[in-house]
DNA sequence: ATATTGAGGCTTTTT
DNA sequence: GCCTCAATAT
């Protein structure tokens, strides 16, 4: 994440669980307290301040993780708590997994010592099962992913006679969860806002909803926090435990706080009040005050009661976790918490995290100390320079000036191409040279705004040979076939599991289709009872036709006898037998779809993986949470990713495609959000620029595809905010001839109208050739992508996997032989000569004999 | 109960 | 243009 620790490894050898274990060992090695040493001043503050309310402002690439860590191990040498006492908290796995390893490494040991190191919803979906029954859960609840959120919506709305075309659930589903990221119950939504979906009837379903989540043993996403938060604030002797109980808090990227997540944080980080006692003044009156997000700053035009943000404020004031009761306050220190962030970095507003947490962290903890970490140890001079200038636009933020003390480096480019097709090709070449001048193509990174610009680059990777990874599609239990195992295993654990049932039901093809299974939720909700025993209900009746009545019947005797199985056999064994016996696996086998060995893969993978639990339970509690273990690492490979999945990273090499109004910054969210989305969208850039250690290259392209037409566009108005200085305008290498002139007038970029609307260009015509290409039917989805390349093999092992969808255009072993005779939409007939992998050598009849990757050939 | 065709709809996505 | 979902034909 940041520079590599150099930090002593004071290792002491042997392993102690026990809670001592880690601070014994930290104690001991910190005689002199080494780990302090490499540190600058304010690292080094930002460690050492202990006591009170600590805000670090770390911008990019200042060793914001360092300063958490060492924070840890210092808190530790100290003897100030032990590993349980702290509570660590980040947004990802990823990042309490590197924390850890951090950590590791600078006491010398592996930290399971640290129980209370986790994500938000990790640790508070702990806490939650610990008391579930308070909250009307049981403890071995379910975690629904947005699939099955919308699955229940679905049948809330139809049960209302709502017409889900006009008021979708995918919306409502958004909308509850923008609720509960705001830490709102449904009773206390405001009236205007429950109403306005569905007729009015957005506010009664959201209750609904919740009473069903309770009856299916379920909870969502946003439940781990907000019902925790209702947890404590019903119980406030369970809150005292754990205020008791965590006598330093930690938080990681601050700036992506929820107000759920803030609340959640404020609650446990009061000092523990005595029995009977309210917390005091746990939450100022005025939190959601008219200037949220980007508002910030500049004037709060409180009068503008157009504003949804205001309506809201004055609608619905932060509820208070606790009720305080009058006459009861009464002043205790905020305990010793620690919030790490950048405010320019916060790119998450649109998913509910309220930059308003950070700016007012010292209004919300009296007498915090804030330190800014302004010493960049990543970016060259000329990168840092164009990224702080560009940021400086922002008006809503907090102000930090990053400084270096690296070299001035390399200018940062700007490159104007004809269209995105010429974009891709200029970025491929350049790439060439990249990897020709003996770079690591590991340290190379294309950040992309939308991820429908990554159509453009892989096609150009797969032709140019060049090994690339998609960084960040669907996640490994995102796939159908890993949620349809996890369905049957969910049936089994918890026969109330209804939206598991149904997934699976008719999955593979048992002739129970919507009619009987209409017909299952008739019976269920009338006689109260789960899907599944309505269903053992209704075999024994002569309800259903023969055939369907027989295959259900069949269905639920094999689900108890895997019950039964899954009493004296070991989960994975389980698995086998159950993905086996149901016909699933056979399904995958039979089907002759490019994907299906790719998902079969998959789903030996999801059993693998169940070996690292203790059992069924312990692993259907992980598998929505922590299930995006990294990928390893692989061969050398560009990284091909969004802006968004790029925080955190660093690469020496970053490209910056895709500089156009419209797309960066997004039309949509200038639309929707007004300035403060335009501010987002600008700290997206300055993230992006900020991933560079050596060189950063933008890139802009006068005609785009969009939704399948091509439409003219304008250079994005952040080119025009670089500092001329650390810019350089190069031209396009890709062809065509975009003489970038390069003249700096009112826009530097905006010579455009030169190229008028000629459809009859060379670019316009290539692009209208390649449209149709893609033989072979190699397009479409993340899913599909990924699978054509590793479709069949199983030499390598899956390709992707763990987590994180990672395509490769290189490793897999060719489904061609010598001699085929193949087509290739461009070059025509040919045969192959030469296999090497997936890319092959054909002499082709006319076009002679070329390299290209075996996806777009196909055999004839 | 399932295969096929047509009408909208589209960003970003840590959990 | 490409994918998803829902109405149609088999």
């Amino acid at each position: 994440m940041t520079e590599p620790s150099k930090l002593p490894h004071r290792g002491v050898p042997e392993h102690q669980p026990q809670a001592g274990g880690i601070a014994a060992r930290a104690r001991a090695a910190a005689g002199a307290p080494q780990y302090l040493s490499g540190l600058n001043p304010e690292q080094r503050e930002a460690v050492e301040t202990l006591d009170g309310p600590v805000l670090v402002l770390a911008g990019a690439g200042t060793g914001k993780t360092r300063v958490l860590t060492t924070r840890i191990a210092h808190i530790l040498s100290q003897g100030r708590a032990r590993p349980h006492e702290i509570l660590s908290v980040t947004f990802t796995n990823k990042a309490a997994r590197e924390m850890k390893l951090r950590l590791g490494q600078m006491l010398g040991q592996a930290v399971e010592g640290m129980p209370w190191l986790g994500t938000f919803h990790s640790i508070g979906g702990r806490i939650l099962r610990t008391h579930a029954e308070l909250v009307q859960l049981k403890s071995n609840f379910t975690v629904l992913d947005v699939d099955d959120q919308v699955r229940l919506l679905k049948q809330l709305l139809q049960a209302e006679n709502i017409d889900d075309k006009r008021w979708p659930a995918r919306m409502l589903a958004g909308l509850i969860d923008s609720w509960k990221n705001r830490g709102l119950l449904p009773q206390q939504v405001p009236s205007g806002e429950a109403a306005s979906f569905g007729n009015g009837k957005g506010g009664k379903i959201y209750a609904t909803y919740q009473e069903r989540l309770k009856i299916l043993n379920a909870a969502d996403f946003g439940d781990l926090l907000l019902e925790n938060i209702r947890l404590f604030r019903e119980n406030p002797d369970v809150l005292r435990s754990y205020q008791n109980r965590f006598k330093f808090i930690l938080v990681d990227e601050y700036q992506d706080t929820n107000v759920a997540q803030y609340l959640w944080l404020r609650l446990l980080s009061q000092a523990p009040s005595r029995p009977g006692r309210a917390l005091s003044e746990v939450i100022p009156g005025d939190v959601t005050s008219p200037r949220l997000r980007g508002e910030v700053g500049a004037q709060s035009a409180p009068g503008e009661g157009e504003s949804p943000q205001t309506e809201l404020a004055e609608a619905a004031p932060h509820p208070d976790p606790l009720p305080v009761k009058d006459g009861e306050r009464e002043k205790s220190p905020p305990k010793n918490i620690c919030c790490v962030g950048d405010d320019d970095q916060s790119i998450y507003g649109w998913r509910g995290a309220e930059v308003d947490n950070i700016l007012r962290f010292e209004h919300d903890f009296p007498g915090a100390k804030v330190i800014r970490l302004e010493r960049n140890y990543r970016s060259t001079g000329h990168i840092l320079a164009a990224a702080s200038h560009l940021i400086a636009h922002n008006e809503g933020r907090l102000g930090k000036t990053l400084r270096t003390e690296d070299v001035d480096g390399e200018k940062v480019t700007v490159t104007g191409s004809w269209d995105s097709e010429e974009e891709a090709r200029a970025i491929g070449e350049e790439l060439e040279e990249l990897q020709r001048a003996g770079e690591n193509l590991n340290d190379v990174a294309i950040l992309v705004r939308a991820s429908f610009q990554m159509r453009e680059f892989e096609d150009r990777f797969v032709t140019l040979g060049l090994p690339y990874r998609v960084i960040g599609g669907p996640r490994f239990y995102e796939r159908a076939e890993i949620r349809d195992a996890l369905a049957y295993l969910r049936t089994i654990n918890s026969p109330a599991d209804d939206l598991a049932f149904e997934r699976i039901v008719n999955v593979p093809k048992r002739g129970l289709g919507d009619a009987t299974v209409q017909m299952l939720h008739d019976h269920a909700r009338k006689k109260r009872i789960p899907l599944f025993e309505a269903a053992r209900a209704v075999v024994e009746t002569d309800e259903l036709k023969p055939k369907a009545r027989g295959s259900l019947r069949d269905l639920v005797m094999q689900f108890d006898r895997w019950r039964a199985q899954s009493e004296v056999t070991s989960h994975t064994e389980l698995a086998e037998i159950v993905l086996d016996e149901s016909g699933y696996t056979e399904m995958w086998q039979k089907d002759r779809s490019a994907d299906a060995a790719g998902r079969l893969d998959n789903l030996k993978e999801l059993v693998r993986s169940m070996e690292e639990f203790e059992n069924l339970q312990g692993f259907l509690e992980h598998i929505s949470l922590v299930m995006d273990r990294d990928g390893e690492a692989g061969e050398e490979a560009v990284s091909l990713m969004t802006l968004h999945s790029a925080k955190g990273l660093e690469f020496d090499n970053v490209f910056l495609p895709g500089w156009e109004e419209g797309l960066f910054p997004s039309q949509r969210t200038l639309d929707e959000q007004g300035r403060a989305g335009l501010e987002e969208e600008r700290r997206l850039a300055h993230v992006g620029l900020t991933r560079a250690r050596r060189r950063a290259k933008i890139y802009f392209a006068t005609n785009r595809r969009i939704h399948g037409t091509w439409s003219t566009t304008i250079p994005s108005r952040f080119l025009d905010e670089l500092p001329a200085h650390n810019v350089e305008i190069t031209e396009s290498k890709g062809g065509s001839g975009w003489g970038g002139s390069g003249g700096y007038g009112a826009s530097r970029f905006d010579n455009l109208e030169s190229f008028g609307s000629s459809y009859s260009t060379p670019g316009w015509q290539r692009a209208q050739a390649n449209r149709n290409r893609g033989g072979g039917g190699r397009s479409g989805g993340f899913e599909e992508r990924q699978s054509s390349f590793s479709s069949g093999h199983g030499k390598h092992g899956p390709l992707v996997i763990e987590g994180e969808l990672v395509a490769k255009s290189t490793g897999t072993v060719s489904e061609f032989s010598l001699d085929d005779r193949v087509f290739h939409q461009k070059f025509g007939y040919g045969h192959v000569v030469k296999i090497d992998g997936n890319k092959l050598t054909i002499a082709f009849e006319k076009a002679g004999e070329k390299k290209v990757v075996d996806s777009f050939v196909e055999r004839v």
